[in-house]
Parts: structure tokens; C-alpha cells; sequence
DNA sequence: AGCACGCCGACT
DNA sequence: GTCGGCGTGCTC
């Protein structure tokens, strides 16, 4: 019987390719995945070559034969083995790493529900100037073969509410109808559905979702739809960036600006460069979009690699809301005396407030004024926070919890308490001061219920919210995010200082972006909405171009800064984490990976430390990390895989090498 | 990443 | 004597 050689790459940091053997007759083909013997044990494999012959130099005796193959359709294809030899390279982790962060990860596969019909909705709304020619601009540029990535991305720069999200759906539309596929990438899972509700209103159900919300089948079985062309657009958090369409036309990523687009695990991609790589080698457009764009993006927009397309006016209602950043220096309790009027007036006026507090972090913790002893997570090493209701103290990083003290431990003294305050707090001194307010909080701790149980599930009380049967919504970050109330007038930033004091590069950068997005949250389609920025630095200049709007203001500012200290945009870093339960092979692996870091550290490149990180423990693992930087990746990319190939040489298998190339956080 | 092999210390 | 922890090396 006539055989074939296939190559196999699996999960597995080793970047090596396994032959095995089937028969001819056999399914197994480039992009199935398959069962083999691999050492002592089973291992599903990615068949990504094959060839008649076995590989040189190898007797055919120790080649092992496919036991099964998974696959009934082909899940991949040379295109996406590209990628992930690019994405190898570029995140230093193997091809089998990175193919496994493409490619769902479900054996059975569900009978799809499949799609209505094609529409074509025409929406007859008409669409302001600059939405037009936003639109043009993107839609304009010739599909031409030859031209230069920088024609071919775009950024839609405007503030909540002026229209973004209508560009977006005509650009798809435009797209779909050339014959072209649209990924649409959304920063959040939740996100995902309420587009797909848009997308399917007005073009008939073309789209398919790609979530980790959704069961291993379900989302093979939509990739597979994907792969057969029967879902022309894709929406999905960053891993949808992978969606195999056909004919790629455009990428979408909404709120570019967004964490959650970097991955926290190996290997640590970011969406927005898999889009750029994308859109490049598939001749696709990438429109991004954000009111407060990241500082690399900002960046580029300067340089003109990317095109920016101004929507500067809100489409309903008028103009941004007053913003105004109120000192708390000399408030008892954590609402000002404004803050309390405002909300008192709002209501007066029939409306709602939403108040944000950004709680998790070094925020607020116990501590005693007398000694300076602090309550940390044995852990993690960080701040605990105390949940009155429960009245503990809990690590946000791992989950650890004990009894609040009631003296300090240290010095026994009886005035040690918390300081900062959390939602909880913010709850009860809201419901002390306003007691026939109806107040609502969101946030991880009642997210987590779902509907049927004691309290009302997140989505129930979004709807009370927007019914109006809520007065105050009081949240974290999840307040923060894409939703719009037309009947806000108020939001309130409890404290905005919150995360300022975070010993990362990006801590200005993230706490501007973040009241900025808050502050949009208020009076879309009202002129006389008001927001208050309470805090104890008023002179710190992310509070006032925060508080002024003021994304030019803040950049150029924060970019200056970021030069003068050679931070990124204005160099490039990686990042590499020695963890380990024990502390004294975590000094001897970041030690020893320092030293040869040192032999190899090109003369034009920089390396920080060897340092503990900021954040000393996560989850009883202690954590040392090394930073290497440079003007450009080139050469410390090369030397950062040749420091990982001699340290795996003799490593202790008890500490772990966390590697991540543009880190977004340094914590 | 697993997993086995093989080398040293301390225990019935 | 042997059980088991831990460094080393391989997996078609």
C-alpha cells in the first residue's frame, strides 16, 4: 500500500517538526490535525508538510504512523502556516505555539443553524459630512496590488457618540459587496453579540462570531463555516483576528485603544499588529477607531503610517459634556460636596448618574498611620482589599482572603484602618446621603451572579438602567465600556487617581483613556450633561487634559516625556519574567539569564535589570524580570532568541521564562 | 510541555 | 540494601 510522510508540529515549546506516516488512502492533509504517538504518550498535532519521501537521514524504521486524524474539513491552510511562522518569529515562541493560538481548539463539531438569506438593507439614514468622507477615504483607495501598507490603514479619530460605528458598517458593506470579507474586532466578549445584532439587522445573517464564551465545538463549527465562505463577516474579540475568511477585504478593530487586544498568554500577540501583518500580506484594509487611540497609534498617525479621519462633532445633541475635576483634599468621605449637589440636581431633573470608581490595583489599602505597616497579600504582594459585606480582605490577583485586623500588627495601633475606598464604600456613603435614590452596583463581585439567583444578573440591571427604574449605576470598568443610557446626565469619577501611582510607563496613558471614555458615557443626546473628575492632584496634567478633553494636549505632553525617558512608541522592548515558587531559584535563573543576556546585549541596546516586578509575587510565584530595549526590534529580537536558546540549555524545570515582545503592561 | 532515565541522600 | 527527589535529554 502507497504511503506519504506528513509533517507534524505540536504544542510544545520546541520548535521542531515531527514526521509520521498514513497511508495514501487515508484523510490525514496539510491543515487536519491528528492523533500520533509522541514519546510515551498521545499528542494531537498540526499536519502542516508532506512529501513521498522520509526525511533525510532518517531510517524509516522509527517512523511512527498517524494513529487518527481529527479533522474531517481542513482546518488551516499554507497561509496561515505563514503566519504562524511569522508570529514564532516575531513573539519567540514555537510554531506549534503559535498555530495553536490561531486555531480553535474543539474536537466534535456542532450542526451549524445556518444563516437567512443575503439582504441588502440600504440604510436610507443619511450620514454627516465627516462620516462621508471618512467613509471615501476608505472606501477610495484603489485595491491596488502594489500599494504601500500606509495607504491601506485608517483610524477613526472621534469622540463617543459621533458616529464611528456607522463608518464601520458602511466600510464592511462596501467591503461585502466588492465580494470581500470583514473581521470586525470588538474589545470585549459581551460586545460581540451586540454587534453581530447590528451587523445581522442590516445585512441579513452573514456574520459568525468567534469567542472563548462559546464551547470548543461551537466555535470550530463556526470556523468551518468561516473557512467555507458562508459567514463574510467575523466579529470577535482579539482572537478573531485569526477568522479564516476568504478574500480578506477589511479589518476592523473597535477601540484600538484597548488592553484586552494584547494576550496574556504565550504567545503574548497583540490583534492590532496580527491585523497590520494581515492586511498586509492579504492586501486588506485596516480601519481602527477610538476617541482616545493608543500612544502607538497616535504615533503612527503623526508620521502619517496611518490616515486619520476626524469625526469631531457628536451626531445627537450636541456638544461634549462640561467636564470638571473636583479636589477631594478636603472631603470627608469620598463624595465632594459638588459631586453631591450634581447628583442631587440630576435627579431633580428626572435623569441618571453613573459614578465610576476604578477599583482594582494598588488602590486603597489597609494601613496604619502610626508605623506605615501595610496589609499585603502573602502571595502576591499586593494591596488587599476590604469587602465590607463579607468583611475581608481579598486578593485581587489570587483570590487569598483573611479577617481584617483590628490594631495594627506591628505597632498596635488601634487608628490603623483603609484608606482609598472601593465600590462598596461608595455604595453605603451614596445610599447614607440619598436614601430614596434607587442606586444599583455593578461590578466582578455581582457580575458574577447569574439571573435566577439572590441578586439581578449584569444584564437585568443594565436594562433597569436604561428604563430608568435605576437612579445611580455604580461600577468599575465595566460601566466604562461601550454602553450608552440616553438618560445620563451625570458621571462621576469617585477617584481618578487611581492607578496613577502604578510603577508602569503607561499608568498616565491608561488613566487619561480611561476618564476620557468615561466621560463620553455621559449625555450623548443631551446638551447639559456634566461630569466631575474627583481627585487630589488638580495640577497633574493627565487630570487636566483629561478633564479638557484634550488628546492632542495629552500626547504631546506624555509623548515628550515618553522620548525623554525612551520609552515606546519611541523604542521597542521585551520583556522576559523568570517565575518560580522558590525564591532562590528565581535569583539564580534571572542571574543567570542576565548573565548571558549581558555577552549577547548588542552596544546599541539597553537591558533593565535584573529587578523584582513591580508586582514581587502573583500566586506564591516569585517574579524577577530583565527588559531589553532598542530603537528598533531588530537586533535585540535576534539576541533575545539566541539568550532563550542558551537558557533553555540547563534550565531548572521549576522556574518558568515568561517571554512577551511589546509588553503593554509592566506590572 | 510531559515523561523517563539515571544519579545521589536517608530511611524501613 | 531501596525509595524518591531532582537534573538532563528526547519526543518522528
Amino acid at each position: 500500500m502507497a504511503c506519504k510522510f506528513f509533517d507534524l508540529i505540536f504544542d510544545i515549546p520546541a520548535d521542531q517538526s515531527f514526521t509520521y506516516l498514513a497511508d495514501d488512502k487515508g484523510d490525514a492533509a496539510v491543515g487536519k490535525r491528528a492523533m500520533v504517538p509522541f514519546g510515551r504518550r498521545d499528542c494531537l498535532g498540526f499536519i502542516i508538510g508532506e512529501s513521498e519521501n522520509p526525511p533525510e537521514g532518517m531510517n524509516i524504521e522509527n517512523v511512527k504512523k498517524i494513529r487518527r486524524v481529527v479533522d474531517a474539513q481542513l482546518l488551516f491552510d499554507t497561509k496561515d502556516i505563514e503566519l504562524a511562522k511569522w508570529m514564532a518569529g516575531y513573539y519567540l515562541c514555537s510554531t506549534g505555539q503559535a498555530l495553536c493560538a490561531m486555531i480553535p481548539s474543539g474536537r466534535k463539531m456542532i450542526v451549524p443553524s445556518l444563516g437567512d438569506t443575503v439582504e441588502d438593507n440600504e440604510t436610507s439614514l443619511s450620514i454627516s459630512d465627516e462620516q462621508a468622507a471618512a467613509l471615501s477615504a476608505i472606501t477610495n483607495t484603489e485595491i491596488d496590488e502594489n500599494s504601500s501598507a500606509d495607504q491601506k490603514m485608517f483610524y477613526l479619530y472621534g469622540i463617543t457618540g459621533s458616529g464611528k460605528t456607522e463608518v464601520f458598517l458602511r466600510a464592511a458593506h462596501f467591503m461585502l459587496k466588492a465580494g470581500k470579507s470583514v473581521i470586525y474586532l470588538v474589545p470585549e466578549i459581551s460586545l460581540t453579540h451586540q454587534t453581530k445584532q447590528v451587523i445581522n439587522n442590516r445585512f441579513g445573517s452573514l456574520a459568525a462570531t468567534l469567542h472563548s464564551g462559546m464551547s470548543p465545538s461551537e466555535r470550530l463549527s463556526e470556523w468551518v463555516r468561516i473557512k467555507r465562505g458562508e459567514a463574510p463577516i467575523v466579529i470577535g474579540p482579539r482572537s478573531a483576528v485569526f477568522a479564516p475568511v476568504q478574500n480578506l477585504g477589511l479589518i476592523i478593530i473597535d477601540e484600538e485603544h484597548d488592553g484586552s487586544y494584547k494576550s496574556g498568554n504565550t504567545p503574548r500577540y497583540h490583534a492590532r499588529q496580527i491585523a497590520i501583518k494581515r492586511c498586509g500580506t492579504e492586501n486588506a484594509r485596516l480601519v481602527m477607531g477610538s476617541a482616545t487611540p493608543s500612544a502607538e497609534a497616535w504615533n503612527f498617525m503623526q508620521e502619517g503610517k496611518i490616515k486619520r479621519l476626524d469625526l469631531s462633532r457628536r451626531l445627537s445633541g450636541g456638544g461634549m459634556p462640561e467636564i470638571k475635576a473636583v479636589s477631594l483634599a478636603k472631603t470627608e468621605g469620598c463624595l465632594s460636596k459638588e459631586l453631591k449637589e450634581e447628583i442631587k440636581l440630576t435627579h431633580q431633573m428626572g435623569r441618571q448618574t453613573i459614578l465610576f470608581m476604578n477599583r482594582r490595583g494598588f488602590a486603597h489599602f489597609y494601613h496604619c498611620p502610626q508605623c506605615g505597616w501595610e496589609l499585603v497579600c502573602k502571595r502576591c504582594s499586593v494591596s488587599l482589599t476590604w469587602h465590607k459585606s463579607r468583611n475581608k480582605c481579598i486578593c485581587h490577583y489570587c483570590g487569598y482572603s483573611q479577617a481584617p485586623p483590628s490594631v495594627c500588627p506591628e505597632c498596635g495601633c488601634v487608628e490603623a484602618g483603609y484608606r482609598g475606598f472601593g465600590t462598596e464604600m461608595i455604595e453605603e456613603e451614596v445610599r447614607r446621603s440619598f436614601p430614596d435614590l434607587h442606586l444599583k452596583r455593578i461590578d466582578a463581585d455581582t457580575a458574577l451572579k447569574k439571573s435566577g439567583s439572590s441578586g439581578a444578573s449584569l444584564e437585568e440591571t443594565l436594562t433597569l438602567f436604561k428604563n430608568g427604574v435605576i437612579d445611580i449605576l455604580l461600577g468599575t470598568q465595566m460601566v466604562a465600556k461601550g454602553l450608552n443610557f440616553p438618560g445620563v446626565r451625570l458621571v462621576g469619577v469617585v477617584f481618578a487617581d487611581t492607578g496613577l501611582h502604578l510603577p508602569d510607563f503607561r499608568a498616565s496613558e491608561r488613566t487619561f483613556s480611561l476618564i476620557v471614555q468615561v466621560a463620553g458615557r455621559a449625555g450623548r443626546f443631551f446638551p447639559d450633561s456634566k461630569v466631575i473628575v474627583q481627585t487630589l492632584r488638580m495640577e497633574d496634567p493627565v487630570i487636566r487634559h483629561s478633564c479638557a478633553l484634550d488628546v492632542s494636549g495629552f500626547f504631546n505632553a506624555e509623548l515628550k516625556q515618553r522620548k525623554a525617558l525612551g520609552f515606546p512608541p519611541f523604542s521597542r522592548l521585551i520583556r522576559f519574567v523568570i517565575r518560580s515558587k522558590d525564591l532562590k531559584r528565581a535569583d539564580i535563573a534571572i542571574k543567570r539569564l542576565a548573565e548571558i543576556s549581558e555577552k549577547l546585549l548588542p552596544k546599541d541596546a539597553d537591558m533593565l535589570g535584573p529587578a523584582e516586578c513591580p508586582i514581587g509575587m502573583i500566586n506564591n510565584n516569585y517574579r524577577r524580570q530583565i527588559i531589553f530595549r532598542n530603537s528598533s526590534l531588530g537586533s535585540i529580537h535576534a539576541m533575545a532568541r539566541e539568550v532563550i536558546a542558551r537558557y533553555e540549555k540547563g534550565k531548572d524545570s521549576r522556574t518558568y521564562l515568561e517571554i512577551d515582545v511589546d509588553p503593554v503592561s509592566m506590572l
